[in-house]
DNA sequence: TACTGGATTCACT
DNA sequence: GTGAATCCAGTAA
């Protein structure tokens, strides 16, 4: 498995979103196809919108892990790219393919589908949390070139945020039964 | 120092 | 479809 190359990150936000689909993600024994995206940058919507200790992470480097919590209870997990302009890429939605096991016993679901079909989800299934904040790409969870091939993009605006609902900020694979709600 | 609201999920009706 | 759970970053004072 060819792991991807710093350079992927550095990118505008959207791009690397995009490229990011269908690629293959791992932590630990557990690993999956990525199948929707969402892409920030220095929009209303973003963390990066003010440069604040927190964001401070999406301008410094690309090719980082960037873990919040939110609504107090949910992880969501980011990579930053796009070095000069600041931003990251929300990874919304995993199609599981290995320790599917362990994914359901940390989720408590026997579902497959509803693994990790949301952002939350997927840290869950994962068990990601705070703790990676910051780490490289490639350090403790793992990106590889190889993953789902033929697949059809399908784009969408944010819901709920009106300022830019009209920005092609969602990535998902058409067809698939993995990624979360439209 | 205190207050506000959110890149969500899940249980309940 | 609706609302509760939950806590921290950001902001205002």
């Amino acid at each position: 498995m060819k792991k991807i190359s710093n350079n992927f990150f550095n990118e505008n936000s959207v791009k690397v979103a995009e490229k990011l689909l269908g690629k293959t993600i791992s932590l630990g024994n557990c690993s999956g196809y990525i199948v929707e995206t969402e892409a920030y940058g220095t929009d209303d919507a973003s963390h990066a919108r003010k440069r604040t200790p927190r964001s401070e992470l999406m301008y410094s480097s690309a090719g980082k892990v960037y873990i919040y919590l939110v609504y107090g209870m949910h992880y969501c997990l980011n990579f930053t790219c796009n070095k000069k302009n600041a931003g990251a890429v929300l990874i919304r939605a995993v199609q599981p393919v290995s320790g599917i096991e362990k994914m359901k016993k940390r989720r408590k679901i026997e579902n497959i589908f509803e693994l990790a079909n949301g952002p939350g989800k997927v840290c869950g299934a994962f068990g990601i949390n705070i703790s990676l904040n910051g780490a490289k790409v490639n350090e403790k969870i793992m990106l590889f070139d190889e993953g789902l091939k033929h697949f059809k993009v399908g784009r969408t605006g944010r819901v709920g945020i009106k300022k830019a609902a009209e920005l092609p900020w969602r990535f998902y694979i058409k067809n698939s039964k993995f990624a979360g709600r439209h």
